[in-house]
DNA sequence: AATATAGTGTGTATTTTTTACACTAAGTAA
DNA sequence: TTACTTAGTGTAAAAAATACACACTATATT
C-alpha cells in the first residue's frame, strides 16, 4: 500500500442491508453482536475497507463471507459520516444494499465470525439496531422504494421461475401498498422483459399459475429506457 | 476526537461539482492546482474531511470557503473509492453537488489557498482534469439530469425572479435537448410552484417577459408527490 | 413615422398512459 | 358434486403527453 496521507487518519467501513425475500414476507439479514460496542445488539452486518480493496470490493467480500453468495446485483446508496456515529472513533461508513432469493437452491451459510449469529428478520419486526443502524436502514429501504419503480430489481428477490402474484407482491410489500391485478400484469407484461414458460406452478391445493422467467438480454436492450410502476 | 479505531487508517476527503448558470451556459467551478500530484492541473474543488466536522458539515464548509456561499441546496450523491485513485495514498472521496446562480448579488469570492486560481468553465470545455475528476464530474452530471426531472433543482441556479424562458433553459442545458415551449410552460406552471409577479424584465430589446418567483412555501406542501419532467 | 427584428405568449386535436372496476375458469379438497 | 381458492382476463373513462403555428409587443433602425 502507498502511504497514507498524514493529515487525518478514519476508518472506512462498509454496512449491508440485504433485502430477502422467501415468498413470504420481506426480511433483511442481522446479526447479534458479540464484541462491545453494542454488544448482545442486533446490528447490520458491515466490516471495515480493507487497505487494498476498493469500496465496491469490500461490499462484495462483506456479502460473501456473510451469505456465500457472489455476483449479485449491490449498490451503493449512501455514505452515513456523522462524527458521533460510532463511540470507539470516528468511522464514516458507506451503504451497500442488495436484493437475495432465500430458501432457494444454495442456502445462505452466514459465516459469523464476528457475530454470535447472523438471521434473516422480518422488516416488519425490527428488533432495535445498534449505532445508527436504524436510520441506515431506513434509508435503505427508501432507496429501494424509489428504485423498484424504475429498475426490475424485484426480479432479484423471486426464484428463477415465478408466477406473476409472486412479482406483484413482492412490489406491494416493497411500496407498502395494493395494487390493481390486472392493470399490474399490464404493465408489467408490457415491458416485454418477462418470458412465459410452458410450466404450471406445483405443490399448490389451488389452480396452478403459469411461471414466468425474467430475461435479462431483452432487458439489457431495453436500458436506458426508464421502466416505471 | 475520540480514539481511532486500530485496525486501519485512510483519508477521506469532499469533493464539489458546483455547477452554475448565469443566463448563458452551464459552468462548473474548478480550481488550478498549485500543488503536487497534478500540479498545475485542473480539478474540482475539495479537501479533506476535518477530524470534527461530519462529512456534511465538511462539505458545507468546503463550499463556504470556495465561494463565501452558506445556505445552499448541497447533496451527496456518491463516494469514490477505489484504491489507486490518489497517488498519495489511499484516500476515499465523497461527492457532492450543489447548484448555484452566478453573476447575481454578492459575487462569488473563492478563497484560493489550495489553489492558484479558482473559475467558472463552460461544462462544454472542460480542460482535463486531475485525479479520477472527470468520472465524478460525469457521475454528477448523470445525477443532476435524473435529479432535475423530478425535484425543482433547476430553480437554485436562477434569479430570484426569472422568466419562463430562462427556466427553460436551465432544463434544455441540463437535459441536453431542446423542450417544446408550450409544453413546457403547460407543465411547469401545473406544479402551482411558480408565482406570477407583476413586472417585467427590463433592459431587454425587444417584448419584456413576465417575471416569476419560486414558491417554497407552496413546493413544500406539495413535497411527497414527485415532479417529473 | 415606418419598418425590421427578436423573443413572448397562447390553444387544440391526437395519442398514449393510467385508472377503475367484476366476473369466469381451473384445479384441489372434502 | 360441491365448495373453495386463486388464476386469468377486457373495456370504458379520465388524465397526461405530444405535436404543432401564428399573432403580439417592445425596441432598434432607417
Amino acid at each position: 500500500m502507498k502511504e497514507v496521507l498524514p493529515q487525518f487518519n478514519s476508518a472506512v467501513s462498509i454496512d449491508c442491508v440485504l433485502f430477502g425475500f422467501d415468498g413470504g414476507e420481506l426480511k433483511i439479514l442481522l446479526i447479534e453482536r458479540n464484541e462491545e460496542p453494542f454488544k448482545d445488539w442486533w446490528a447490520l452486518p458491515g466490516n471495515l475497507v480493507g487497505e487494498n480493496e476498493s469500496v465496491d470490493q469490500s461490499a462484495s467480500r462483506i456479502l460473501h463471507e456473510l451469505t456465500g453468495l457472489s455476483d449479485v446485483y449491490m449498490e451503493q446508496y449512501y455514505t452515513f459520516g456523522e462524527v458521533d456515529r460510532h463511540p470507539q472513533g470516528r468511522v464514516i461508513t458507506v451503504a451497500y444494499y442488495a436484493m437475495l432469493r432465500l430458501g432457494g437452491d444454495k442456502a445462505l451459510k452466514p459465516l459469523t465470525t464476528y457475530a454470535k449469529k447472523a438471521q434473516w428478520i422480518n422488516v416488519s419486526e425490527l428488533p432495535k439496531l445498534g449505532f445508527d443502524h436504524q436510520h441506515i436502514f431506513d434509508k435503505g429501504l427508501e432507496k429501494i422504494k424509489r428504485r423498484i419503480k424504475h429498475l426490475p430489481i424485484a426480479f432479484e428477490l423471486l426464484p428463477e421461475k415465478f408466477t406473476l402474484t409472486q412479482v406483484q407482491n413482492v412490489y406491494e410489500l416493497i411500496l407498502g401498498k395494493k395494487l390493481d391485478k390486472r392493470n399490474f400484469r399490464k404493465k408489467i407484461l408490457s415491458f416485454g422483459v418477462l418470458k412465459e414458460l410452458d410450466e404450471k406452478q406445483k405443490g399448490v391445493s389451488f389452480r396452478a399459475a403459469t411461471l414466468y422467467k425474467f430475461d435479462k438480454r431483452k432487458y439489457a436492450k431495453l436500458f436506458g429506457k426508464e421502466i416505471s410502476f
